[in-house]
DNA sequence: GCATTTACTAAACAGTGTTTATTATATTCA
DNA sequence: TGAATATAATAAACACTGTTTAGTAAATGC
């Protein structure tokens, strides 16, 4: 009986139509404006359809953020060929400045959005974030091993250069970098020479 | 006619009574589950009725995001006594992340969410946050003029410090922090250890 | 060939922010 | 004071939202 079998490959495929057509709609016009109604319309497919392949709104949106995490991971991952751990720990730093000045959506969804959050309760572990943020500690645990960085625990050292990224990038996608009062690009050219700064005051 | 006086006056405690019944039903069940019609509910007019006195949902929590910003600006300088003007910067961050973590909801409007800046595109200026941020630069200079702190352009520098401290305020607020798989009390402890670990490497 | 399971949807439910047309009250002016 | 006007408040509707329920048509199992 490969019945099942194709009947799972189905499901798995309407899952991912669901998904590729709220992707699109997501990064055209953000999380509020891309509504049930709108993926079953792209789709042709009845609102009611959605529900028999994801509990709700929130889960798709899961689905979405584990992917761009899997984006970001790639991009982070360039770099794994970079052999002093300082200097892989910058080009870190700024590609994921990066990757969210040039994907403030999917960077919504990743760090500042609570709708994926919301299922995360339904399984304990934050994995997709973990993964990046154990990614960060291994490059960490490098720099401090080879003395590159003020000694530091490393957990606090990892919180700190997160908490410095995040902030700047969150702050720029939720248009509060205004108090500069400049153009967007000098405002992006700020965030990075913000980060180099950052980085020298780390150095030993 | 003092009659045009008293309607000027009726009209502006009415919007009071809309924002005080907004800002407590805000702080008890947060934006999206404070709507209109629980405003107006509250206080016992209809819903259109609020619309006489402002024009949208997101004007009445400008309001209350303005008024959050009056309560930190307390908050801040209450250190205005501090002689040394890096004590004081450690004063006004440690104050900060505790304001973050005690009105989370307040911090949200005030530096995570998008509903308050709608609004302020029709005003051109930042004012709330161009004001508190004013007050940082002013300590940093401080700071510099003194060569309490690493020499760095003062705009440079403002964007390093609040960012940072924004980075461990919203990812906690944001559940970011659950990475880090400590209970609440913890967590927070971290927060501040951050902060200070970072002051000590911005320190001459 | 028939019973059962599966896939799908129309329609409804309970909300949301907001606008419009209407009514009741207060003010102005002859 | 009484009619005309301006103001304040609202009921009801509009156009949405996420989600559930009940019913239908097709595919599958026996």
């Amino acid at each position: 009986m490969a019945i099942k079998e194709r009947k799972e490959r189905e499901k798995q495929e309407m899952r991912n139509l669901i998904i590729e057509s709220a992707t699109q709609l997501f990064l055209k016009q953000g999380y509020d404006k891309t509504s049930i109604r709108s993926i079953a319309d792209d789709i042709e497919y009845s609102p009611a359809t959605i529900y028999l392949y994801f509990k709700d709104k929130d889960e798709i949106f899961y689905v979405i953020h584990e992917n761009a995490f899997d984006i970001l991971d790639k991009h982070l991952r360039q770099h794994d060929g970079i052999a002093d751990p300082f200097e892989r720990l910058g080009a870190l730093g700024r590609t994921y400045i990066q990757f969210g000045i040039e994907n403030p959506d999917y960077y919504d969804l990743m760090f500042i959005m609570r709708a994926p959050m919301e299922q995360i309760k339904n399984e304990e572990k934050w994995k997709a974030g973990e993964c990046a943020f154990g990614y960060l500690l291994t490059t960490l645990s490098d720099c401090l091993e080879q003395g590159k960085i003020r000694q530091a625990d490393l957990y606090v050292t990892g919180i700190q250069v997160w908490s410095y990224v995040h902030g700047l990038v969150s702050l720029y996608v939720r248009e509060r970098m205004c108090i500069l009062m400049q153009p967007d690009d000098v405002t992006r050219q700020i965030l990075h020479s913000s980060f180099d700064l950052f980085l020298a005051n780390l150095k030993t």
